[in-house]
DNA sequence: CGTCACTTTGAACATCTTCAAAGCACGTGG
DNA sequence: CCACGTGCTTTGAAGATGTTCAAAGTGACG
């Protein structure tokens, strides 16, 4: 796969509309009212992002705020002096490039698409204006901060306290609960849209410790299948690898 | 040390003035013009605070923010099955409590005092009825959040790269950058006015390993007198040890 | 069907953690 | 004023955990 490619060809520009899209009522753009939407509507851009293509890079000035419709993107961080860090993944109905926005820098790391996605691109001041006259934009931008920074810190205390196995258990057993209704004992499957490097990144380990540990993992019966794709045979037992080991 | 002892008696109440404090134009209250800020000074209450005194606890509401006038306070973050961490230090200048206040949650975890200090406290009230009709003081807190969520990401990614003696130089760094204009080439002091374990957490380590760290340092005359307070004879060699090692 | 990237495996090694014990520093009470 | 207790720091030794490098598998896609 041409991961870091950047001759990929771009996808087609298509139609979307935001009064009728999929994540109206949980993107940042719930707070407005259907006029509002619709301003942003007319000026937004919509196109389809292959795997691997960059939504917005390190260093870049912020050229407005990027929707995602459907897919998945990997949100990386960049640090003086070190490689790129993978911080958070970001799902459909999510906004991203909002933090340059609203403190008027440059992007502070990449942001890479993961799975075939459509995104949205609002241009800056269109949204800029909202900001101005609109509180309650306003506001769901800053629960956005707030929650980013919730999961940052939430991150922290599992590398200072987690060896890398609870951390991949916490991992998947979040990925599953975003992923489909929870059905008590049942077993579920759950994709992992991302190279386990990606995935090691996110859980500040190697790959090859990752796949050690997805492997001692299926070893005792907690996954099985482990691809991309992989089955969780009980939520409840894959929740008990999810605190620090009893020793 | 009455670390953890209950039974401190609490510092006296005393007064202090917003118009002249010295961190007028630092804090987030700078954006407040002479008239606003005089009511929050009209509300608020000052005290003292011993080593040790708790700011705001775990699960606490919200009951309103804390402006440090003086010393320094140790941030924890709590999360659910795993034991507090230490995710950041607040200085002189600095508000805390300012996330629940904002988002209507309770404290995601508790902030200590690791100095004699100053902290205002102000009501939930008045802040509340300033953010409502205050666009730069919702500004300035969101500016707060997105440079903690900067330094919880830069965190991570140091986490991720860099070996306990890295960043061991690399909080020192900050910490002397902090603590006194620099100077060039000359020596200088930093204090560092946390315990061991506190330090350790901050980097996502054990005491015994950044005891080890520090003292490795110290053979190789990057500091001296490792105890609370200690002297870097040299900041650009010790800023060479804040990259990933060669090899 | 060959290529290329990703993944897995193995073995050696480095780093970090753990546990136990000794050394210090400071405040308390005799 | 000194002795003692308590908690913090340092040291040591052993072992677990995680990393690195190299090489062999695997799978997708041209």
């Amino acid at each position: 796969m041409a991961h870091d490619d950047p001759h990929i060809p771009r996808g087609q520009p298509l139609t979307l509309d935001c009064l009728t899209c999929r994540t109206r009522r949980t993107a940042e753009w719930a707070a407005l009212s259907d006029e509002d939407l619709a301003e942003v509507n007319a000026t937004k851009t919509t196109r389809r992002y292959q795997r691997g293509e960059i939504v917005y890079a390190h260093g870049q000035p912020c050229n407005g705020l990027y929707c995602i419709a459907s897919g998945t993107t990997a949100v990386r961080r960049a640090e003086p002096a070190l490689p790129t860090v993978l911080v958070r993944l970001a799902f459909a109905g999510e906004t991203l490039g909002y933090r340059a926005l609203l403190e008027g820098t440059v992007c502070a790391g990449d942001a890479k698409v993961l799975e075939p996605s459509v995104i949205c691109h609002v241009e800056l001041v269109p949204v800029q204006r909202l900001l101005r006259r609109h509180r309650p934009l306003v506001m769901r931008f800053q629960s956005h901060l707030a929650a980013d920074l919730d999961a940052a810190e939430a991150g922290l205390a599992q590398v200072a306290w987690l060896p890398v196995r609870s951390r991949v258990a916490r991992l998947i057993v979040g990925l599953a609960e975003r992923s489909t209704e929870i059905n008590g004992e049942e077993a579920l499957e759950v994709s992992l849209p991302m190279t386990r490097r990606d995935m090691a990144e996110l859980l500040c380990t190697r790959p090859e410790t990752l796949t050690r540990a997805l492997q001692s993992m299926e070893d005792d019966g907690l996954l099985r299948n482990a691809g991309h794709r992989l089955a969780i045979p009980s939520l409840p037992r894959l929740r008990e690898e999810t605190v620090p080991p009893p020793a």
